[in-house]
DNA sequence: GGTCATCTAACGAACATTCGTTAGGCAAAG
DNA sequence: CTTTGCCTAACGAATGTTCGTTAGATGACC
């Protein structure tokens, strides 16, 4: 990959991101590039090569990530906060691809997105897998795995839409409470000793 | 309303649905009305006026709903655990409109935009109002309001991405896990006695 | 050290197609 | 007799892409 290729695959990662894949058109991209709409085509076969290139950068970001977590950590609170870590890593790391990864993957081809939707089943089977080593374990409550998985990763894809560099919490800090949160839930459960200790 | 309408108006939203907003044209809209092309803006003013209708809609919808719970009810589990069945209950009725409103709000002029995000904020706040709520009343953990919000939200939002009429679960079962995953989390608590017991 | 082939990156022009939309007419229904 | 719903025809603009070509750089071979 050319120099020159990566600094238009990144400017289609902003427009895209800006404006989604199918309103972003050559001519967008073209004009970023300070190039004619020609040119672009010296180094992509077309428009889609660089939606492909993006969302599959990213699939395959995450599904090393998900590998790294369940081959180290043995206990599944470990490997739960691990996973979300690296997850929001991920998204924060490259928010522009994120958001792209995330709305417009659909916009590839047939074959392709089936290639797409595999790897994000393989990514979730990941999940998955840890959830049930912690009902296993005794450590989590004997919840719906497959439910779960699903609202977990939501309440983790979301923040694509909200992150900002220089908003108010950090990447760690956004992880460690969605860990929280995903541990604990909103609800306070008051210390066996609470009746007695105020009465 | 002409009755016409209506059923142009359904055809929008599910090739909305199906397609997204940008890759849908006018004219795959009149050929599954079977009509023409131009015959459409005999009832339409243009297309956005499709989007407009379909997404202003559903944040009616979503207004009135969370502004039934929160004239009601007073206890905030109870407040959450209404706002989240009411939540699920409208994207499931409407999974169509749903799915647009949440992906293609976007491609509204900027005016309109403007006007969606404000009505969004204001469904956010409510939200936020039993949060609030429910930690005043020593019910909820001391949680940061603004982030909880939007982390509920998601895993809200992120139903309409698989659920399927057909699917396992009714909607007010997946109504009714979500609140159970937002109040208690994954981890069980030992009970107290635990250790006695089983020594 | 000169020349020859190859590669990169870009150009301008044109391609066929699709886009949302408008104008004007026509037949049926109230 | 006016309104409604649809028609045919066409508009200008934008779409992704292909074409043949060129300037410049690199490195190998004689």
């Amino acid at each position: 990959m050319t120099e020159r290729k990566k600094e238009i695959l990144e400017l289609a990662r902003s427009l895209f991101r800006e404006k989604g894949y199918t309103s972003t058109s050559i001519r967008d991209i073209a004009a970023a590039a300070q190039v004619e709409p020609a040119s672009l085509y010296s180094h992509f076969k077309g428009k889609e090569e660089l939606l492909d290139a993006i969302c599959f950068d990213m699939a395959d970001r995450f599904l090393l990530a998900i590998k790294e977590v369940n081959d180290i950590y043995f206990d599944a609170v470990q490997r739960l906060a691990m996973a979300v870590k690296n997850h929001i890593g991920i998204l924060t790391s490259y928010p522009d691809a994120a958001m792209v990864f995330q709305h417009d993957w659909r916009f590839l081809n047939d074959e392709r997105k089936a290639d797409f939707i595999a790897l994000r089943d393989q990514y979730e089977e990941g999940i998955r897998d840890i959830i049930r080593g912690g009902i296993d374990e005794g450590s989590f409550n004997e919840v719906d795995v497959k439910f779960s998985t699903l609202t977990i990763l939501s309440s983790l894809n979301w923040v694509v839409e909200w992150y900002r560099e220089d908003g108010r919490l950090s990447p760690d800090e956004i992880a460690e409470n969605l860990t929280k949160f995903i541990l604990i839930g909103l609800k306070k459960e008051l210390p066996p000793s609470y009746d007695i200790v105020t009465d």
